[in-house]
DNA sequence: CCGAAAATGAGACTCGATATCAATTTCATA
DNA sequence: TATGAAATTGATATCGAGTCTCATTTTCGG
C-alpha cells in the first residue's frame, strides 16, 4: 500500500559519454526544446530546464512522480503541476515519449537522438527492455499505408517475464 | 466537459451471422466463460452473463462505462463494480482484451475465436481500426525470443488520423 | 430446505492527472 | 533600465477511472 516505490532516483549519464561530449548533447537538446517553445510563444524557464535535464540524465524510464521527487530535493518550491505541464510540452515537441506502465502510472523516456525502439515490460521486476526490429517496423509501416492512415505516434509494448524473472511457478 | 460521449450504445451482431449460427457461437463462448468460472469455484450469474452478452453483441470496442450504461437500462439494479469485476474475470480467461484508449479510459473487445490483430486509433474520431500483419508478428516474436523474454500479452496501438479525418490543418 | 461460500451493489476511497487562480516571473518594448 | 502584458508557477481544489468495503442477497451442494 506504499504510495510509490523507488523514492530514490539516482541520476547519471545514460550513455556514459565523455563529459564534453555529454555537454554538447545536452546543449543540442535544450536548444530543440527552446526552439519549440519559442515557436509557441513560450519561454524556457528554470523549472522546464531542470525537468528536461532530469529526464536526460536518468538511466531509466521515470514517472512524473519520480521526476518530481528527485527535483524537489534541490528545489523544494517545485510543484507537481509544473512537472506534468512540462512533460506534456516535451511530448508535444517529440523529445519525450510516454511508455505506458503497468499500473496506470505512466513512465517517460527521452527520445531525442535515440533510434526508434519498442519495449518489453517485465511484470515481475518492472524492468523495461528496449528492443529494435527494423523489419517489424517495415511491415508495420506497410500496414499503415494500406489503411490510408496517417500515423503520428505509436505504442508497442510486450508484457511478460524477463530473462531473470522466469520463476518456475507463481507461489 | 461531458462526463462521457457515446451514451447510446446500439447493440447488434458484430459479425452479421445467421441467427442460428450466432446462437451457437454465443453458447460456445458462454461455455468457455462458465468453465473458467467453475475452475475457480465461481458461478455464472445473471449479471456476468449479461455483461458478456453485451460485449459479444457490440459492433465496436466498449468502455466499462458504456457497458454499464447499456445494461443499466434493462437492469437498473446493476452496479458499476460488478461490471469492472466481470470484465477483469473475462480478461483473466482470455475472452476479452483491453485496448488502451486515448484518454485514460480503457476500452475492451471480445477476443474469443477472432484472429490476433492490432489497432490504429484515430485521434480525431476515436475510431479503432483493426489490422493484421502476420509478417510483423513474425519479426516481433523473433525479437522476443532474442531477448529471452516470455511474452504473456502485448499492446500495439498506432495513433494518428484515419482516412476520413485527414483535414488539411487543425483549425 | 439449510447454510456456507460466493456475489452483488451502494458508496467510500485512492490516486494520477487536470483545472483554477492569485501571485510571480519573463521579456519585448519604450 | 523601467514598464506592463503575457506567460509561468505552485498551492489547492477537483475530476474521474478504477478499487475496496461491507452489509445484504443469491447460489448451490448436501
Amino acid at each position: 500500500m506504499a504510495t510509490h516505490q523507488n523514492a530514490e532516483v539516482i541520476l547519471f549519464p545514460k550513455h556514459a559519454r565523455q563529459p564534453t561530449q555529454h555537454k554538447r548533447w545536452l546543449a543540442t537538446i535544450l536548444q530543440t526544446f527552446q526552439e519549440h517553445l519559442v515557436r509557441q510563444g513560450l519561454n524556457l524557464t528554470r523549472q522546464r530546464e531542470e525537468i528536461l535535464r532530469c529526464l536526460m540524465s536518468a538511466d531509466r524510464h521515470l514517472s512524473v512522480e519520480e521526476v518530481y521527487d528527485a527535483l524537489k530535493k534541490q528545489d523544494p518550491t517545485l510543484g507537481r503541476a509544473t512537472v506534468f505541464r512540462t512533460v506534456k510540452l516535451l511530448q508535444e515537441c517529440g523529445l519525450v515519449a510516454e511508455v505506458g506502465a503497468l499500473n496506470g502510472r505512466s513512465k517517460f523516456e527521452l527520445k531525442a537522438d535515440r533510434p526508434h525502439h519498442d519495449h518489453m515490460v517485465c511484470i515481475e521486476c518492472s524492468r523495461i527492455i528496449e528492443f529494435q526490429s527494423p523489419m517489424m517496423e517495415r511491415f508495420q509501416d506497410e500496414a499503415i499505408r494500406r489503411q490510408g492512415f496517417v500515423a503520428l505516434w505509436h505504442r508497442h509494448e510486450i508484457f511478460g517475464r524477463c530473462k531473470n524473472c522466469q520463476r518456475p511457478r507463481r507461489s
